[in-house]
RNA sequence: GUGUCUAUAGUUUAGUGGCAAAACUUCGGUUUGUGGAACCGAUAUCGAGAGUUCGAUUCUCUCUAGACACCCCA
């Protein structure tokens, strides 16, 4: 049956996943480390959420009618017949944590960072992947408007952190339920009155999320949108409030803002703020979204807790931020810089070798080595490519005298060394 | 879901209707103890299938995969 025949076809990672290593490895791992500390000082604490949640649990808070539910979600019946799905977004999940570990009855707010990778069946293309990740920032427990501050404030810190320099907010509000409510029947009528000029998807769309029809690039649709009312027109005095006092929050921090009123974001369960942010300074490619989120004070509500649950949220796209041109690298602290490389010939030295390097390991040196490599001249020349300016070379000699000798690749002077002294000897050299 | 472009060695790229090239990498050797090197050798059913043709890697069609754009989003 199961003869090992070799597949005619070689086998490809799935359409729009990836293969993440070396350098590109180390860029998230960096990213994520600054991301990490900025999130730390600003008073967020870590969650790691499970990468798989039941499917009714996207479908009540991100809403049927928007694409990532209807559309991109990845679903998988278990063996024991629980409906999952690869989470598409963070947000659900972790409101789903704060109810399920009763964090009520914690000092409000909690905040909480988390990162990792995030599942949506689109077509890939430039920035986006089936597979891709985000570092997410979430307030919850609270309406003050200076939590919205807070979340954007250090979500601009990160990305500028990592080179952006021309970042721009954009920011709407859609206001609290009566205002929302009031905005959405006034903004159907409007609809309703042009039906016959809108394209045939906008007219379905109209049914089931009619404020996404606003940030419509159809040139039909950007005609009618013109005339179309504004979600800030139909703010209550309370709604109208919080927005004023975020954009002061903004305007107090100097970070740069526009007023867009067809923002409305693709997830249903956003109230008052939504924002996104851009970069600005890269003209030939159309800037894409980096991260963008908002208030959900109704979410808790959806998913089943008594009490509101006010929160706000963000998230950005490390993909893009890595792919940006002005991305700089950020190293992760784990990359050290070798700067020896251990040689060995012989099989006594080779017996020997491995714990050398523990040694070295023990005294925090990192070490490159080729031990699979027999003869001393293509170790030597491996040595040179790498760069580094040290080689430390173990013979038959040395494996007998408990010695290395340390050769400078730079003068080629070289040192013996007693194996008991190599670490500290090797600490002082430059 | 729609459209555009692309597909040759591990990688980057040449090239032609008539034996498929190069550079770099990798592995082995000349050379088991002092190198940045040289030389020799190894590595491709030219994405898959069909058609046109005496002959197709090259031309045509279909498929597959990838990149990009639309939709949408991070």
């Amino acid at each position: 049956m199961s003869t090992n025949k070799p597949r005619k076809e070689p086998f490809q990672s799935p359409k729009g996943m990836h293969d993440i290593m070396g350098d590109v490895y180390y860029a998230y791992q960096g990213l994520f480390e600054k991301a990490q500390e900025v999130a730390v000082y600003y008073g967020f604490k870590p969650i790691a959420i499970p990468i798989v949640e039941q499917q009714e649990l996207f479908e009540t808070t991100i809403g049927i009618g928007t694409d990532i539910v209807d559309k991109e979600m990845y679903t998988l019946k278990t063996k024991g017949g629980d409906q999952l799905a690869l989470r598409p977004e963070f947000t659900a999940g972790v409101m789903r944590a704060y109810i399920e570990h009763g964090m009520q009855s914690e000092t409000q707010p909690i905040m909480l960072y988390s990162s990792g990778p995030l599942f949506r069946h689109d077509k890939p293309q430039r920035g986006r992947y089936r597979q891709f990740h985000q570092f997410n920032l979430e307030v919850l427990g609270t309406k003050k408007s200076i939590a919205d501050a807070l979340v954007i404030k250090t979500a601009v810190v990160i990305i500028e952190e990592a080179g952006a320099k021309n970042l721009i907010v954009d920011i709407n509000s859609i206001g609290d339920k009566e205002s929302r409510t009031n905005y959405l029947r006034e903004l159907t009528t409007y609809y309703k009155k042009h039906i016959n000029q809108m394209p045939a998807e906008a007219r379905e769309r109209l049914k089931t999320n009619p404020l996404r029809l606003l940030d419509s690039k159809d040139p039909k649709m950007i005609a009618i949108n013109i005339d179309a009312p504004e979600s800030v027109a139909f703010l209550n005095p309370e709604s109208k409030k919080h927005l004023k006092e975020v954009l002061e929050y903004l305007d107090e921090m100097n970070i740069v803002y526009r007023l867009n009123k067809n923002l409305v974001r693709g997830l249903s369960y956003y109230t008052h703020t939504v924002f996104e942010i851009f970069d600005e300074s890269d003209s030939e490619v159309g800037p894409l979204s980096l991260g963008g989120g908002g208030r959900y004070d109704y979410l808790g509500t959806m998913l089943g807790s008594k009490k509101e649950i006010p929160a706000i949220g963000m998230a950005f796209g490390m993909d893009r931020i890595i792919e940006s041109p002005w991305y700089t690298n950020l190293a992760p602290k784990i990359n050290k810089k070798p700067k020896c490389y251990f040689i060995q010939l012989g099989f006594d030295a080779k017996l020997k070798a491995l714990p050398i390097i523990d040694i070295l390991r023990k005294g925090h040196i990192p070490v490159l080595q080729s031990l699979t490599k027999d003869s001393l001249t293509s170790q030597l020349a491996t040595a040179e490519r790498s760069g580094v300016p040290y080689t430390l070379i173990f013979g038959q000699k040395e494996a007998l005298e408990n010695s290395v000798i340390v050769r400078d690749m730079v003068n080629h002077s070289q040192k013996t060394v007693k194996i008991d002294k190599l670490v500290e000897y090797i600490k002082e050299m430059k």
